[in-house]
DNA sequence: TAATAAAATGGGAACGTTCCCAATCGGTTT
DNA sequence: AAACCGATTGGGAACGTTCCCATTTTATTA
């Protein structure tokens, strides 16, 4: 019995409940209320006796669906990317969705090996936060009938929804904050634009509304080797003729950003800083650096309730672009103190 | 073309190459070599024309191995554990294997469920890290067959390899240099230990060598709710003789009690403070908190290569507790500096 | 009560692979 | 040149399920 307990199929079932290998699939599937109630407990009964477990691969290659979802992260270790996959597990969870989640660690080469493989399992629906713009194979994936949904990251040329932070409100209220706390001077610090939509559509808004506002603005592009001290320096010394602040476009900036104000000894609201994503450690950093929290839980359900709208057919022509607010968090980081 | 692309299956392959299944199957498989050049050849320009992908639900219903892994996380947010999978994934993927991630959020009710839809999906081998006692789903797979590992935490009365940190090193490492550095009345704050083996041991451990080393200690157990002020206090304001350090039993108790430091206005250093788990945000808190690091990805890498070695039948007779080393990172928390 | 409709159940094929075994194809040896 | 051997190739069954369709049972109507 110990050895058979991963072997009890379906037909066993049947036998010892005395009845077909259908009955006994319908009872596991969705028709269940079309069997009488006495066959019902019958296999119940003989279910539990066995243990027995259906066998999803067998049901993924006969065309019953292999409830399994793709999800592909650009990179596993952003705690933003981990809080929107937990809200994705909890979702397809309670949908019977299991998750097969693969880390492509910023590189488009295994985005590429993991499509292959995903595409293998036949997956039901993906859900991919892209780190290259896999297009070709994506729009493969689609035209084979698989569900897409893009999570933060656009892919050019592609038409299928994607599910993010409504970047632009996000830019707005970043600087309607900054300006209300009286920063005039702002300088803007994000990770390399190309390849990720995300980074380009907030670069563009700040740009944009820097310039409706009057404001005076800088950039300043993160490389992955060496902080950029003089910049920041510099930034920090000539502010113009009033306060500056430094707005992260993310949660990896709002981090190299913290450590280079104090390796330069900045101290923080004389010298505004604040990050788009939550960290934990946010509220610990004296006096507390201000974020624009993303709801991560809500994104990764709105993720997966877009596969199912796809799934059942129920999808748009047009593709949804569904953009969500963040809530912004105010600490002492762009609380304006009169200089001791 | 495009809607057949899913479709392409191992009969069209061969019949494009003009050869039978067998062979095709062959090509994919580890009897690649056993073909004939030519033959070769001509399979690899058909699959690539046909944009043939073995399906692998069908592998794994005959035998052909599923190439799925299961792994069963307590706390996907958790830093630690999320490191963790990274490097499983990276080991997983150079030995062609794909992971299905369930996280349980420390609900031993998850955790059952979990189980039985991992074992639904014929995975090869599992890597688990427990959050409750799951002993008879476990040992029940084992007995199907299916290798196990146990991450960070063991299960009781279950003879499977454990891998994980050298519990009683760490809680000794960190007790010498809590001495060394001048500290002698240590209090060790705690998750409760229950149902966490790693809990236990380190507790257990710092109890023993606390009393070994002659130190004045004390245990302080956080309830998941509000945190325990007075106990905190009581002890920085009487550290005994001499000065007192915190040693936290993981990476939740240190920011736990970070943040307490900071809401009782505790000096850091002064009070020391120390933690089991090594975090981004360790060296931006003023004057930097010391920490053990975990060796991360060598637990993952670990993990998966202990699963392969079941999996070839080079199982040892008796489970192996593979316990690593972890290294030390001396920062400002932990330097008793003078009393201005 | 017979005829008919509706509901419940069962048998068989199919999904795309792997594996066992049989068949064929080279080249050697006598 | 006949016979043989190893290497290479191919045909068919099996894996555990779902789905289509045929069959049986039950309920409804005339």
């Amino acid at each position: 019995m110990s050895a058979a307990s991963s072997r009890a199929t379906l037909i066993e079932v049947a036998k010892l409940a005395g009845t077909s290998k259908t009955s006994v699939s319908r009872f596991f599937g969705p028709e269940r209320e079309r069997l009488t109630p006495s066959l019902q407990t019958r296999i119940a009964n003989a279910a539990t006796a066995l243990g027995y477990q259906p066998n999803l691969m067998a049901r993924g290659l006969k065309g019953g669906g292999s409830r399994l979802l793709g999800v592909l992260v650009a990179d596993i270790r952003n705690p933003f990317s981990v809080a929107v996959v937990h809200g994705i597990e909890q979702a397809a969870r309670t949908h019977g969705y299991s998750l097969i989640v693969c880390n492509t660690d910023n590189d488009p080469e295994q985005e590429q090996q993991h499509l292959r493989l995903l595409k293998s399992y036949q997956i039901e629906g993906l859900i991919i936060n892209a780190a290259g713009q896999p297009e070709a194979q994506l729009q493969a994936l689609k035209h084979s009938g698989v569900p897409l949904v893009l999570l933060d990251r656009e892919v050019r040329q592609l038409d299928v929804d994607v599910i993010g932070l409504d970047n632009a409100l996000a830019i707005d209220m970043a600087l309607d904050h900054l300006v209300r706390q009286g920063y005039r001077s702002i300088l803007y610090a994000s990770e390399p634009p190309a390849y990720a939509s995300t980074r380009q559509e907030r670069l563009q808004r700040f740009n944009q509304q820097a310039e409706r506002l009057g404001i005076k603005s800088q950039t300043l592009i993160l490389s992955s080797s060496a902080p950029d001290f003089e910049t920041l320096t510099a930034f920090v010394e000539h502010p113009g003729s009033s306060p500056g602040a430094v707005l992260c476009a993310n949660g990896n900036v709002t981090l190299a950003m913290t450590r280079s104000f104090q390796q330069l000894d900045i101290t923080l609201g004389q010298t505004g800083l604040m990050g788009i994503d939550e960290l934990d450690w946010c509220e610990l950093i004296t006096p507390g650096i201000t974020t624009l929290a993303q709801p991560t839980d809500d994104i990764g359900h709105a993720a997966v309730s877009c596969l199912l709208n796809q799934l059942n057919g129920s999808a748009q022509a047009s593709p949804v672009r569904y953009r969500h607010a963040p809530r912004l968090q105010i600490r002492g980081s762009t609380t304006l103190v009169p200089n001791f």
